[in-house]
DNA sequence: CCAATAGTGTCTGTAAGACAGTATTTC
DNA sequence: GAAATACTGTCTTACAGACACTATTGG
């Protein structure tokens, strides 16, 4: 059964515009927070298809065009200028994800060096940074970027390469202690006193 | 110059999605926050056109199912449940738009008190709230619900209109009054001291 | 012992909330 | 003067940042 308009069309009778998927793969690498890039000038990305899911459609980027699975692209916003295309009117839904850098094995770039990239992606690799730094401002590493356990300094190093700015070492102890477990071993690393292994505790729903 | 890929197709040759635009216009009506409704069930919206920003579109639905210009709709995010609409694949960019009562002539539903609603949208209404109640935590009525010029009791009434929760008098005071201007005059209104009367500061950049 | 890293105690400044006080108007 | 509203002073609490100190390892 396909519903018609009073003057008898459907509605792929009316033009409209094309929708595409687009994903900053964001990651820390070398204590620098990077994305990944497709011939070092474009996010990855696709044509959303009839009857998929946005979600559905950004995670098949992520294993066709990224090599990774099971990840938790999230939505950004809707990229629309009608001249960002030059194959013709394509919004793209840009996302957004963290992965740990040891699943990908694309290229990365680092994002305070990037080139000029490919369409508006330079904005939307900017909207998913923002949103990364806001992720990581309260708790500690919400993506598991490190892990599953780890020592304060690993927990801060990841924090600091997200946030792109040095931490208190002391605050940032203070203000994670409250959301990690205490695993009880200690890691036995190189010199200096050993470090207390952490783990992330679980999401408490108020 | 049309594009055509390596099979010889453009991009209206592949099936998509239509998309449509839905606009949650918020405002404070009688000290509570309400959302305009089209027949009691339904966000104002309509189809994107192909040449048209989204930007473009909710002004046109403000303009046509609402009655008023000018104003700043923002996207909240798209709504993408291949089963939300039943005449087809549609995909919904949400918006969301304060306005001052005053300019508006539709009917006015209090958002802690909605009928069932059309589609997905009381989940539109939601992310609506949750982004008023976010503009509306730290800076004097960012959309000028009141004003332009106002006394610190009638900032705080809007203020407590759109976070649905009293707030307490003398911190609400101090927080605002680096953002405002003592314009020298007095409200000569009724019973009691007369209040000073306030304008916005213009927003500081860094 | 020294170098290096881990972890804590304490001080200062800021800001929110609670509370109560003073100030100025209408009636 | 009473009632109502406007405004302010101050106390407590909490938390961030700064700083310095103690603790525990390898060499």
């Amino acid at each position: 059964m396909i519903w018609r308009d009073p003057s008898g069309r459907t509605l792929a009778d009316y033009p409209h515009p094309s929708v595409a998927v687009d994903v900053a793969v964001l990651t820390v690498a070398d204590d620098r927070l990077c994305v990944l890039l497709h011939e070092g000038r474009a996010l990855p990305g696709t044509f959303l298809r009839i009857d998929e899911t946005l979600r559905a459609a950004a995670l098949r980027v992520l294993r066709d065009r990224a090599g990774v699975t099971g990840e938790e692209p999230r939505q950004l916003a809707v990229f629309d200028d009608p001249e960002r295309d030059d194959r013709g009117r394509v919004l793209s839904v840009a996302h957004v994800d963290l992965v740990p850098v040891e699943r990908l094995d694309s290229p990365l770039t680092p994002v305070d060096d990037l080139p000029p990239l490919a369409f508006d992606h330079t904005a939307i690799v900017d909207a998913a940074v923002a949103w990364a730094r806001d992720a990581y401002a309260a708790l500690p590493d919400p993506r598991g970027l490190v892990g599953p356990d780890f020592t304060l300094l690993e927990l801060q190093r990841v924090h600091e390469a997200v946030l792109g700015r040095p931490l208190p070492k002391d605050t940032f102890r203070r203000r994670m202690q409250e959301h990690l477990i205490d695993t009880g071993t200690l890691s036995r690393g190189s010199v200096g006193k050993p470090a207390r292994v952490f783990r992330r505790a679980p999401r408490e729903y108020e």
